[in-house]
DNA sequence: GCGCATTGGTTGACACTTCAACCACTGCGG
DNA sequence: CCGCAGTGGTTGAAGTGTCAACCAATGCGC
């Protein structure tokens, strides 16, 4: 299983700078999945990314998804999504119907219950969320940070599966008012 | 367990800048670890986090370090790295012992067949770092990375534990040669 | 209309992380 | 020198994610 003995190719090593920046975003992602965690289930006894899938679910037309169209947009393999939502169903925050059109699909369908949780919870959790990202950068940051993840992540995700979502210039004017997506009040 | 019925302060929603934003980066680490492990279990049957521990170790004074030394480093709680560390030992790459003048302390050092593995697994994981994250970033983006990691984990790691430990300016001149610590093959 | 590959989803087993409890040791206050 | 709080580390149980296997339904080729 060795990498292969021989030098083939010079190894492009990493320089103090590429380094530097390199162990910091490990160390980020390492970190942040537990900190945003813990103030969601202080608060609402819910993982973060419990709490993402209410979200995008709280903001789906009839705040009903396919759990396909949930797992892409919560980044999540469909066994884990699974799992999760069948907890969900389990707390009353989520049930669970086939779709009549095609019987291979599920579809997940927030409950009152879930989204008065949501509704609920969301507030705190912005406030979290500008509190350890948003509120320790300038505004170029912010920028930056966006071009960033984005290139990153068409290298991580090919496909660019989820994130595109809410790129659409078509709410930049309105504002949207969610982080995760929280609920839209209005609509509700 | 609501999070607070009454409007106590207005909520600072996100903006669209600041959410497509904070979706990405949320996005990113979701995905990142699955992303980062997966090479290095192909190349050598090791998680993301096993490989840090073995770097780590293979970059300290001796090859060894208290276990609560080496937590910090790989941003671990201590139950965390002695389950894998146990794992690890079993594999014959690590050793554990302990240290004289302080009997409470458990000492882990790298043994010749975990240096050996790290020596060869180390330029494959470079080249999938660069791949994955520095080739797509331009000369000032990784500088950006750099400032807005820090920035962030300021505020996720108030202790700053780790991630200062390779940014003293001592080996800027040298330029290290390591990604998530590879091994400095000069001290072999 | 009959195969058959593909899609959508669930399940169970296994691996890993977390959490709380626990033990051994240190070092300080009296 | 004794008591005791605090530190360093390990362990076992419980919760969660991953993987492979599986099933049901679809829809395409013929």
């Amino acid at each position: 299983m060795r990498y292969d003995g021989a030098m083939t190719e010079p190894v492009p090593w990493l320089d103090a700078r590429e380094r530097a920046a390199w162990l910091r975003l490990a160390a980020m992602v390492e970190l942040l999945p537990g900190t945003l965690s813990q103030q969601l289930e202080r608060d609402a006894d819910l993982s973060h990314f419990e709490y993402y899938v209410l979200a995008m679910l709280s903001e789906a037309p009839d705040r009903t998804l396919a759990m396909s169209a949930l797992a892409q947009r919560t980044n999540a393999t469909l066994p884990r999504l699974s799992h999760v939502v069948r907890r969900l169903e389990n707390r009353g925050l989520v049930e669970r119907s086939g779709c009549p059109t095609d019987r291979r699909v599920t579809m997940a369908h927030l409950t009152p219950a879930g989204w008065d949780l949501v509704v609920d919870t969301a507030p705190g959790h912005v406030r979290h969320v500008r509190s350890l990202i948003l509120d320790g950068l300038t505004s170029e940051q912010v920028d930056q940070l966006h071009e960033i993840t984005a290139a990153i992540l068409d290298r991580i995700d090919p496909r660019g599966c989820m994130v595109d979502f809410y790129t659409d210039p078509a709410d930049t004017a309105g504002g949207t008012a969610a982080a995760d997506g929280a609920p839209e009040a209005k609509t509700a």
